[in-house]
DNA sequence: AGCAGTGTAAAACGATCATTTTACATCGTC
DNA sequence: GACGATGTAAAATGATCGTTTTACACTGCT
């Protein structure tokens, strides 16, 4: 593992873990394993490093949201709460520590849910006869965030209801 | 408007705006107009004022969950998301900046969110016939909470979607 | 052999953090 | 008219913040 994938990936889960703004450059540099020179080499500056944070975030996520059915796609969250994080959306957390105040970040956050969004009108249409259908796309979305949001505090057991709830409307909307 | 009052109302505001751990006691005794000795002598430490902010925060949205049927609960939010914050919930963002660490705080957020779904579960018993039906009441939560989430990026109107998706669910329990 | 690249360890930077302290002003009340 | 409560302004506390710097070691290429 070169140095920028293990700083990157000791970022993330520090700031998963303890928060944004909580995390000082000493416990990165600790928990990375590296002088805090070699960091600021690699990352610029901290703003820098969580942006990156994130978007290797979105990378690692995405195969989860490239999916062709809704049924596969709350599959899909289910697993990644289980094995992740059920600490709630870390873009989401990013967005709220800043204020929305830093551009960088905030443009991977809202770079992050404008594809999420795509994608669940591109699944759902495949789900209705290529119909594009935005509200219920919507609505799936608002799941999605729901499910993430309240397996913080209910457990993976959240995404099961949410994800029955999808196929419900689902159906509903087929008929 | 009394001193502590001011305080509370004060930091509410800089803790929503700014996040909780990037505003600084200068900025809220600025805010509060008043200086640090008669904030601390208010509000103990930062912790404290946090968990206070909280609990003031839950008295005050209190009455938007004390409804009688899922589209007033609805509605309710509605409003509060376009006159308060469209900002995500208050609660989850302190417990993740605080990666759950400060006892008081994470207790004041399990507590808010225990009395959010006991609410919801009243609320979808009263629309059936006073039965318990503890898995829809954990898909309106999910939508509720979705609803927050997603606002904060596609603004009010997803809580419109999410209010039609509550009323759709609710009507095929009942079918 | 020499050089560019990549790393470490550790000190120093000025700013800002939460919190406490010192010194003083203004109250209403007994 | 003294007193306790409640306030202010401002400096000081020591810690920690993000960032830069200094000085040095190891590597692989040419």
């Amino acid at each position: 593992m070169d140095t920028k994938t293990k700083l990157i990936s000791a970022a993330e889960q520090l700031f998963d873990r303890h928060g944004f703004t909580a995390t000082g450059m000493d416990k990165l540099t600790k928990a990375a394993g590296m002088s805090s020179r070699t960091l600021y080499k690699h990352a610029g500056s901290k703003t820098a490093l969580i942006t990156e944070v994130l978007k290797e975030r979105h990378r690692r996520f995405q195969p989860h949201i490239e999916v062709g059915s809704v049924d596969a796609l709350f599959d899909a969250l289910e697993e990644w709460i289980r094995s992740e994080s059920a600490r709630g959306c870390l873009f989401l957390r990013a967005y709220g520590e800043t204020g929305g105040d830093i551009p960088a970040i905030t443009e991977a956050v809202l770079a992050h849910k404008a594809r999420l969004y795509d994608k669940i009108q591109d699944i759902v249409a495949i789900e209705n006869d290529e119909q594009e259908m935005p509200e219920l796309a919507e609505q799936i979305l608002i799941l999605y965030e729901g499910a993430t949001a309240a397996a913080i505090y209910r457990g993976p057991g959240a995404v099961v209801s949410a994800h029955k709830a999808a196929l419900a409307l689902l159906k509903q909307a087929r008929s």
